[in-house]
DNA sequence: ATCGATGCAAAACATTTGCATATTG
DNA sequence: CAATATGCAAATGTTTTGCATCGAT
């Protein structure tokens, strides 16, 4: 998947769709963006471009771009919120911030060790897996620690 | 951890709180049901003993039971709600079952290496990790596929 | 012109909270 | 008796949906 906005062009001319300023302005402000919005930091984007641009309408998109497998749907830690991550083509794992709530994409084979572990002991079939680590990023670790905390909101 | 009934007797003494009957019935029946049962689930079985004990209670019962680390809330796949597991002494992972939903418990230490990783070519510090598998459980696999369809609901 | 997409408001759903009452220690 | 926990109802926050209207093809 090189471009996401191409790719959705495709999906919505081959289902009869329709690309409106609307769903543009939601796919380019998701590219635009690196990590992992939620619906409303999305929607903050965007009305910035077109302030009556409706929240339903993000959430429409995106949960359709999560059907059509362009892009995946997660929930961290403690959150309420649903964030949206650009499908990438090959499955990557997270690490979160507990200091600065920043997300980081990482990879690792050893999780296709781990599945084969699994696979082996319990007989099942595994699909997929989620990683995510929590800790504190290198950014937040060379603050000090009084300064650290001025980020600990939410 | 030997009892968490026993356990939370401890915790709710040592800062002056009251044993109750609903938090007797909530604990034991969260000891009772292996797996990770959501708010509602809990409440559903409390409530076969106790009618009028009310979802609220359940709800409080199992925060301040997380505050005190007794218990971990998880959010798993696209899941609405939350789910609350016993905590066990040490860390340990999920395998998700995507035809019955059922949910298992296992063990690796690869994934400590995965955090030594991380750590190393990050620069971060890694406290905690979460880890999910989804496919299809053993159970699942050695029914026909048709059959599995009556169970792939939700 | 047609049919799909949008904005809006209301519904749905999970969870939390304020408060009067009941219960525990 | 005093303080804490409960039941209930109402509030909160997130996401979804019905519907009249708008706009892309």
């Amino acid at each position: 998947m090189t471009d996401l906005l191409e790719e959705t062009q495709i999906r919505i001319q081959s289902q009869g769709g329709r690309m409106t300023a609307q769903r543009r302005l939601i796919v380019e402000a998701l590219q635009g963006m690196q990590s992992h919005p939620t619906a409303e930091e999305l929607h903050a984007v965007v009305s910035r471009r077109d302030p009556s641009l409706h929240l339903s309408t993000v959430y429409r998109t995106l949960r359709w771009m999560e059907g059509e497998g362009l892009i995946n749907t997660r929930s961290f830690g403690n959150e309420r919120q649903d964030r949206f991550d650009p499908a990438h083509p090959s499955e990557h794992y997270h690490f979160k911030c507990n200091t600065c709530h920043s997300i980081q994409e990482f990879d690792s084979l050893l999780v296709n060790t781990i599945k084969a572990q699994f696979e082996l002991h319990s007989g099942a079939h595994v699909e997929t897996g989620s990683v995510v680590l929590y800790g504190t990023c290198a950014n937040c670790r060379s603050k000090s620690s009084d300064q650290c905390a001025d980020y600990d909101s939410q």
